[in-house]
DNA sequence: CTTTTAATTGACCAGTGGTTAATAATTCAG
DNA sequence: CTGAATTATTAACCACTGGTCAATTAAAAG
């Protein structure tokens, strides 16, 4: 009946984002559909491809802003007011805490490989991963190899990994997270 | 035409399993088809269904295999003739090799959680660990604690998490692996 | 006022896991 | 040996998925 709507009730990115972003926050990347997405907004899903090339764009512009918000962390944990063996611990459990916190989000920024947007979000983590190496490297006591920063690093994702899924939020695994984050800061003291 | 197949035609367990596997061994739990395996059989895909329950039930059953390989390679890496610490980075490594070889398989025995037949699956999953910790304990010279255990069993686990994607068979990522297990070995010397 | 452009729809494609009535081959009982 | 019960299979169907595209209409530009 109507192949465009008023100016008043046009779809615009962010709408698409908003509503997107809501369901992505209780449910995974396959669990969220476009059709969903379209539903909830009042419009068909064929919409969504005028704005967004396909879901992986989509998904990854708001992977962008988790991105950001990781690095915000990071950044935040070094420059924290306390002794850097405290602060080595702070940012192993932040980063812990950040991927329990955010599960969807986590699993597309470091765990799926998306054949499209991969290249991009690629780069992103990269670049994360970048910041947490040279905040280790800089609270580390003695000097660490790059190869134990990287160590530590899977270890985390590993643990991230494994409890998301079993647990909703971080709260429900701090006991744990601390004994694995106590584990592997033996190796930097 | 024929609702039924000759009795020399007919479907059994077996040969569903075997094609299963087949194409499980290059592709995803996800990318693998009831409807591809049907194909490949000659039959329709409903008549997988009076076989096997669901798609989980189909491949729990073949995943089950795998956990007992996992578990005989527990095993023979602990009656190996060599000193504690090298069965122990041994044991480290054959896990890694384990993920990194059936990487499809390892995404169902570790990483997704089927709601379905996750029951079982996820007791399989314990009882491998069981296993896993019992070496540890056993082969690790001094006394550790089953959070380290855990600790170490995770920091594998984020092996295998990242790398599976990024490579395609262990041998790939094997100096980056002995790295790794080392960075974890320090723990339990 | 007309033309161009931008946004939207809905039908469509090819695919997924899963269900089920109908049916034919096989087995079982008398 | 025959007829009934059982078993295995098919094909049509359901409700989904991501994605494409011609047709259409609202808005903007000339």
């Amino acid at each position: 009946m109507s192949p465009r709507k008023r100016a008043s009730e046009e779809l615009t990115k962010d709408m698409i984002i908003q509503e997107a972003q809501l369901q992505f926050e209780k449910k995974n990347f396959r669990d969220v559909s476009m059709r969903n997405i379209a539903k909830n907004l009042g419009c068909s899903h064929g919409a969504i491809y005028y704005h967004f090339k396909n879901k992986a764009d989509l998904f990854f512009t708001i992977i962008e802003q988790y991105f950001s918000k990781l690095n915000k962390l990071i950044d935040e944990t070094i420059q924290d007011k306390e002794d850097d063996q405290t602060k080595l611990k702070k940012l192993f459990l932040a980063f812990i805490a950040f991927g329990l916190n955010h599960q969807s989000q986590y699993e597309l920024m470091f765990m799926l490989r998306n054949e499209e947007v991969d290249a991009l979000s690629q780069q992103a983590a990269n670049n994360s991963y970048r910041k947490f190496a040279e905040a280790v490297q800089h609270l580390a006591s003695h000097t660490v190899t790059v190869a134990d920063i990287w160590a530590s690093f899977l270890a985390l994702h590993g643990f991230v990994s494994y409890y998301r899924g079993s647990v909703k939020k971080y709260e429900e695994a701090e006991v744990t997270a601390e004994m694995h984050v106590n584990f592997l800061l033996k190796n930097f003291s």
